[in-house]
DNA sequence: GATGAATGAGCGTTCATTCAT
DNA sequence: AATGAATGAACGCTCATTCAT
């Protein structure tokens, strides 16, 4: 019915906002339930129980991040690996900005050393490697790369992708800046861009940052 | 007495391990006092509640973190901006491969909306933005760099300087990198200080990326 | 639902009981949910906090206690004063009998300098003195009564209306009377009559005692 | 040492000021000792435990409530016996006035079921209530009064004794009257005289109200 | 699909008390 | 005489969860 799929909706909607603020254990199933207004009861209808609501939040991070990866090896066969690398990069920052409060919420989670989240995340972790060695081994297919090397780029770029959601806090309250908002998105996009160009696509520069 | 200091450090210890592993909200007083090994009462004793132990975790870990870059404020009618600065980011970074586990900690708690949390570090950040300005200030100081690009300097410096730590467990499970261990510090400021040169130094580089 | 209300009721029973013997403080929540075989958990659900208990208990007594003399005052119009004061005492009288545990826990903590029970009491007291200077004024209303003589009368008839059950224990255990039996309410209420005649409706009588 | 039996009195006066206040289960040993500004250990020095503590309350009550009514039985020899129940009467209250907080507690804490107390005070009790019939009996030693008409006016002349400390924040709160202010122990002395001449010395008086 | 009643476990905290010093 | 460290037990309360309806 077309009732329940919204409840389902204005459950995980108000996790997402009540977690990212709060952190997963700082929220009740009393907290959320009251925010969507709804009954405890419900959530473990919808969700089993407060776990299940951390895994859909996960699901609902990772597939579609995922997606873009997936998409742009597809696209390997057709375009240049620099532009899918980008294209990617575009993607993964413009979805980022539009769940800035999901994403916040993952990248913080995973820091945790929490065996449950662990142990839903570590497939999508290992098909997120696999999906960027594709593409980086197209990308930087010289001998001036040793398998380190390629690794430490992958690592790089993570960092760059996530960092303005881990300090997200910091840069609102100390520099007035908002990862949420689309003028950012555009902004940093260049940032990475020019950093693989830098680094990936002039050998030079790259041989002088990574040894 | 020497035995108390023993006990309200143990504690301490205890404390940031599990609050590093599970987060603030996810451990809780007893589990601190049974891996320390003494009464849950005792932690109410030397820190008052559960918030009094967080509020010791975060002094324990700007005070020292602040000095490094006051130290090199102060230095910087002695010595060039330059040096000033890769002393600090040196001297951080040593601080907390040492400390890995407390600023794992610090770095992620600060990312939630916690007012608790804001209360107590808004004044730390205040200084470290004050701090970070004066030295950047004096290494930047030509025409070509805005105010603004110059906070995006220092955002993107602490960015780099937390990174590890809010990555941690992905750099250990995917990539078999370790924070604490003296290689990655070592290795891990040689690619901030190559940054450093590239960005702060070399105005064409500069001039490319911050446009 | 039937079960619910009985639930609810069973634990105000179990509270009123032990709260007459040990005191509020005295009991713990623990206490009454043993007693009322419920879950400690059970309290808060039905009445939010300890402190809602208090406020329901002396919601449970001034609320009947209060329209015994509303009821009279109203009856001013009809009957003879002296009538209406008599009838309302012997209800109150009639009433803390029936409820001498609740009646005797309520005179006793209010006795306390208790901030809680203050607020909550204070709008009753001030109603309870309303209603009984409508009633004392169309009694005594003489010019051998100054309005100062006829608080003290409020003051004496309140102070002998509580006394039986501020002294319970004493009146049990030493003379082995007991404020709860019909016998007792009978017996006290042909004192307080005799006492109202006395002070109330005999001029001579009334003059010596209040100067 | 002079200045030990000064820390002992400071932890029991301040004990006397917060049991009145918040009632025994209400106060702990800490509030005790930060109000008398000692170490909570000193308590248990002084008075083995909170108990103890307790048993003093009672014991620097009831010494001195007795010892005027010891008094005054033995001047049954040298004085007339209204004049001796006049004067044990006026010693009470005056004793009573001077230490309100204390015969506060004290009477508000007998009027609980505990056990604890009960214990302590019953030979108290059967005291007065020996010390009472010997001055009541040599007063009314008439065939007009059985027994236990004698009992009933034991129990009222206690019931006048206590009501003003039982009913002292009723007393403050809505008449502004203070039953530890010299004019009120005065005025109510009058009261309580002119009911001993009413009920026990004018025969016609006595039968009406206790038949 | 949704709710109110109910539960057992655990929370942070405070308690009275002990004891070496 | 007095203190600070430390403890086990209990406090009021909230938790995630279950279940009949």
């Amino acid at each position: 019915m077309r009732q329940a799929t919204s409840t389902k909706e204005t459950i995980l909607e108000s996790a997402i906002y009540l977690f990212n603020t709060k952190g997963f254990d700082g929220v009740s199933i009393r907290d959320i339930a009251q925010k969507a207004r709804i009954n405890p009861a419900n959530i473990a209808y919808y969700f089993n129980n407060k776990q299940g609501l951390l895994e859909a939040c996960l699901v609902a991070f990772f597939e579609p991040y995922l997606s873009f990866l997936e998409m742009e090896v597809r696209n390997l066969d057709h375009s240049a690996p620099d532009l899918c690398l980008k294209k990617a990069v575009k993607n993964i920052l413009q979805f980022q900005s539009e769940h800035h409060l999901l994403t916040r919420f993952v990248w913080r989670e995973i820091s945790l050393d929490s065996q449950v989240v662990r142990e839903i995340i570590s497939s999508y972790l290992m098909k997120e490697r696999f999906l960027f060695k594709e593409i980086i081994d197209q990308l930087v297919n010289s001998e001036k790369y040793s398998p380190s090397s390629k690794s430490f780029l992958i690592i790089q770029l993570k960092g760059m992708l996530a960092m303005p959601y881990l300090n997200s806090q910091y840069l609102r309250e100390v520099w007035n800046l908002y990862p949420q908002e689309a003028y950012f998105a555009t902004r940093y996009f260049q940032v990475i861009e020019q950093w693989i160009k830098d680094t990936m696509t002039e050998s030079i520069n790259a041989k002088k940052i990574l040894c």
